[in-house]
DNA sequence: AATCTCAGTGAACATTTGTTCACCAAAATG
DNA sequence: CATTTTGGTGAACAAATGTTCACTGAGATT
């Protein structure tokens, strides 16, 4: 698994990654492979499977975070970034194979996103910080959370160029990102409300 | 170029396509592939090319619509979608190769991508929806919106599941991601008075 | 009418690939 | 201690791959 994760790192998808060619980046004889997979498909979900328990505990430890108010997105944001850092390998796989790998692969992750989806959803109806919104509209709001999160992925991982503009750092463009959208869902009015409003704002 | 892409839509990624398959899908003899690409990077960034121009030249049609007032993002994202199922099999190979793809097809994809976000933040500024955003801030809106534009193709090329729950269909579910969004960046009070607002809200 | 360019053909090549089979040694299990 | 399980080896295979080369015939150019 290992040595699958590092031949991805040179930009290949999992997809074009040969048995043999893993193998030999294992130090093993193709052979040795069926051991442990009967497939590559099946490389694919233990890898689906590895980073799916990395990516589930951090948010473990980022619910435990999340009762100490002020700063919540900032601290949140914080310990999900070192964990990337902290398993590039495996997010990177994530973040690759997300949309691009095989059909086994991308519908056990589609799975595992949306479980995560609805944890977030169950997680932001019980704080009510957007009385305004009824459930199916938080889910929505949940979606796009784990939407943004997951599309940020490339950026956190290859750092696009180095020292940025300063104020553009991944770590504070998602910051910032997410807070549009929790005051988005805090300032909803409603489907028939809108740009209909008072002219007090 | 277009055998490719059907070959795609099997849930292939680009670079799992061998050349000789290719040219069995195009009815073509392999030798016949050097004619027209030396490589299999190179059809990768003609179709790159294809779409990016299919993409900008939508993005148009949405700007046309843009100073018509009332339901802008819904006729935006209206037009939008006819695009991306006009089509598809264009759409298909940017949603799976946006990531994905190899490093040469990676890095120009990303080009395409910051050229589309400059536009939106130009045109952003322009129409001054969020008065209270500096330039900066309005670039990273920007982002976060083609962002979740980006990361929401591939739910609208293969749709997930029939008959969702009504008002999750894609073109409802990212009208109001968009609406959330733009909203917040209505909202938005400045990094400083986050949460200390006056208690009138 | 002669020539040249374009898009295609077919044979051939050295590599690489996935998979099989029989075999082996160490470690866990009884 | 005997034995089963586990993870590994090496040879062998047909099949597929990228690339080369000399060749061809239709259209455009001259």
């Amino acid at each position: 698994m290992a040595a699958a994760r590092t031949l991805m790192d040179g930009g290949r998808g999992f997809g074009s990654l040969s048995l043999r060619e893993v193998t030999r980046a294992a130090g093993i004889v193709p052979t040795a492979f069926y051991r442990h997979f009967h497939d590559m498909d099946e490389l694919g979900l233990a890898l689906v499977a590895e980073v799916g328990e990395t990516f589930r505990e951090t948010l473990r430890q980022v619910r435990r975070n999340e009762f100490e108010l002020g700063g919540m997105i900032e601290a949140s944001t914080h310990i999900f970034l070192d964990s990337v850092a902290a398993n590039r390998a495996q997010f990177l796989f994530l973040a690759r194979e997300q949309y691009g790998g095989s059909q086994p692969v991308r519908k056990i992750l589609t799975q595992l996103r949306q479980r995560i989806t609805d944890d977030l959803a169950v997680d932001l109806k019980l704080m009510n910080r957007m009385p305004q919104l009824d459930d199916a509209a938080m889910d929505v709001v949940a979606d796009l959370v784990v939407k943004t999160v997951f599309a940020t992925l490339p950026e956190l991982i290859d750092p696009p160029a180095e020292s940025l503009p300063a104020h553009l750092t991944a770590q504070a463009k998602i910051t910032q990102q997410l807070r549009f959208i929790m005051i988005g869902g805090k300032h909803w009015q409603g489907l028939t409300r809108q740009a209909t409003g008072p002219s007090s704002e």
